[in-house]
DNA sequence: CGCGGCTTTGATGTTCATCAAGTAAAGTGG
DNA sequence: CCACTTTACTTGATGAACATCAAAGCCGCG
């Protein structure tokens, strides 16, 4: 079903407006991707292609510092547009993607998206709405995050992932090295927070496997630290 | 001469392949407005009425943490957008601005701006060329700050406002504590290292004023500490 | 002239990174 | 399928980097 975007429940209201014949267009030039969960969709330095939207699944946008560590900017959620950070400036990535689970992933050639933009105005308007939002959000979470001292830091990435998974109990998707490079800590800290918020009866935690047993305090750690 | 924008020195690019029409229709909504040293352009979470463009001085782009902490986001040179980050998305400011030296601005109403959007694509791409760069050095230089340690972020500034003046000598446009706020760290440890720097003959420093004797070893701090 | 904010230096304390070492889990090749 | 290797996870001990506290001089401003 190559071409059922018009029925695509994933689809965002980004899309919405165009005519038959831009849609069309669209759909055209737009391939569905699967991705094993740690395969790699695009890296640093590649040229850009295409405009990619995530429908299913998690990806991971990261930077390598230095040889051996990443620094990860962000986790997408399904219908998150990714890579339009540089999409529009450089003709190369600036961060690299992969995925944190098996993904689906639609991706459309930048060049259409681009031949939209110029066509039709309030496409391009809704655009650049949708991409200021992307980015005072990767913005505002970095910043928030440096405010806060390392359990507040913690308490911040388990409340995100409940809001993903919107649910107190989940499978936590990263290995402890990556909440580390998430939020700007060292591995063996991630690790003794863990275990001081277990010990404190506020997270469940075996493995991968987490439950938040008090969120109130979760919340109130993830504010004041 | 409040329509000499068409032979403006300072006019950015982005308005260069306008047509007569469109560009006689900005002219007409742009005002030009002159800012004291220290005064405020607009205040985080007011309504935003304009577009804005440095083509005079220096501003700082900031958010209010506590009650008596700023966090400044980013420094704006001459030909810089300004508020560009939450111009499209939010209809409020996200942030604060106000002006480190005496700063002229061209004020240009935002529904003139999104009208051109509308009808002007490849000025839709223009514009969303120049978000995305600005939106990837601000995060990229967050990203970047937070890697460094201490000294190394000193450096950072000193060179970051060589850059801005063209010169191994200048008066430094913030005090200390504004300097502290810009790359995340206390008032004392920027008066601390900026007199160690002094001591190693690296820089002189008298007040405000600034020399750098050792360009090289500066960039070398900058880049490892 | 006195008040408040900026600057400076020193002393002290806390937080977090680093080092070390061991266990568990997961991938790899014969 | 098992030995082997590598990677992830965990805990404790140590030290360095940085924040905080305190005190005093300085400057501009009402």
């Amino acid at each position: 079903m190559e071409n059922s975007c018009e029925l695509c429940i994933y689809r965002s209201y980004l899309f919405d407006n165009l005519d038959k014949k831009e849609f069309a267009l669209l759909t055209l030039s737009k391939k569905e991707l699967e991705f094993r969960k740690g395969s790699i969709i695009c890296r640093e330095g590649e040229k850009i292609k295409s405009f990619l939207y995530l429908k299913q699944g998690l990806l991971k946008i990261y930077k390598n510092v230095d040889n051996r560590r990443e620094q990860i900017i962000g986790i997408t959620k399904p219908k998150d547009f990714i890579g339009l950070l540089s999409a529009f400036n450089e003709t190369t990535h600036l961060y690299s993607i992969s995925a944190l689970e098996d993904s689906s992933v639609c991706v459309i050639d930048i060049e259409a998206i681009k031949n939209l933009v110029i066509k039709d105005g309030s496409f391009a308007l809704n655009l650049l709405g949708k991409m200021s939002k992307i980015n005072d959000q990767i913005l505002g979470t970095r910043l928030n995050i440096n405010l806060k001292n390392l359990r507040g830091r913690i308490a911040y990435i388990l409340l995100m992932f409940r809001e993903i998974y919107k649910s107190e109990i989940y499978d936590i998707p990263v290995s402890r090295k990556e909440i580390a490079e998430l939020i700007e800590m060292r591995t063996e800290n991630v690790i003794r927070i863990l275990s001081e918020l277990r010990k404190d009866k506020i997270i469940r935690i075996e493995g991968k496997s987490i439950e938040i047993l008090d969120l109130h305090r979760l919340e109130q750690i993830a504010e004041f630290g």
